[in-house]
DNA sequence: GGTGAATATAGTGATATAGTGATGTCTGGA
DNA sequence: TCCAGACATCACTATATCACTATATTCACC
């Protein structure tokens, strides 16, 4: 129900209300690693990655996320870039683990909810 | 820790684990949502639209996101057709408001998270 | 030093997205 | 019927992203 004034409806230009807005600076810090996340192939990564919970070898992951090793490893240094994934060398091989939660809950969240299908 | 073979250390290439990978259908079909709400202005619009709870008209939006009326309308249009929100029309007044609350629970992961500076 | 496996990077064309200004459409009222 | 306000869409430029191929780097081992 909209709180009608009159006759002719005017909605209120400036409502204040308690919670204030999450302030634009934390949305643009916040909002391009949450997008770089977004991205099927490298939220496969995350899955597989926070499934082995210990670190896994890049030839690892890009069996387990069944892409070419180029592409994997693009993948990798924006998860890395971005503070999500740690990387440690051992010898020939890489290891990647998640060194970074937060975008976890992206991953519980499609749990919960991306197995129902859209109604629209 | 690794768990060393021999001499020469090989990584398990086929480690078959409890739960399954989510699978990538799935993940292509969420994908584009998280990441169309992972935009600062289609943020703070939703951010808007929770705290005041009701539907708000599309001026109130412009003000409260604090951009040009062509751009809002856009990422209202790009938040409609994803699903994440619906429209009513009233006399000239066009009401927006939250249908799909999913979506939600990556505000309050920027609420709870987001706050934080990143180490790096 | 040479070789091969593991990983990273460069380069590229196709496509998507952001934001802006101008214009179109709808609606209510004089 | 004309106007003004609310909203949507278009056209356009700039920029970012995607996925691919080819090539480079790094390391272990001989």
């Amino acid at each position: 129900m909209i709180t009608q004034t009159k006759g002719a409806f005017k909605p209120n230009k400036t409502v204040i209300n308690n919670r204030p807005l999450i302030c634009m600076e934390t949305l643009e810090r916040v909002a391009p690693v949450i997008r770089n996340a977004a991205h099927p192939l490298r939220l496969r990564i995350l899955d597989y990655l926070q499934r082995e919970r210990d670190p896994r070898t890049v030839s690892q992951i890009v069996e387990a996320a069944e892409a070419g090793q180029a592409l994997v490893s693009q993948q990798l240094r924006i998860l890395k870039d971005q503070g999500v994934l740690g990387a440690r060398r051992e010898g020939s091989y890489v290891f990647y683990s998640i060194v970074e939660p937060s975008v976890l809950l992206l991953l519980e969240c499609i749990r919960k909810h991306g197995a129902q299908q859209r109604s629209g």
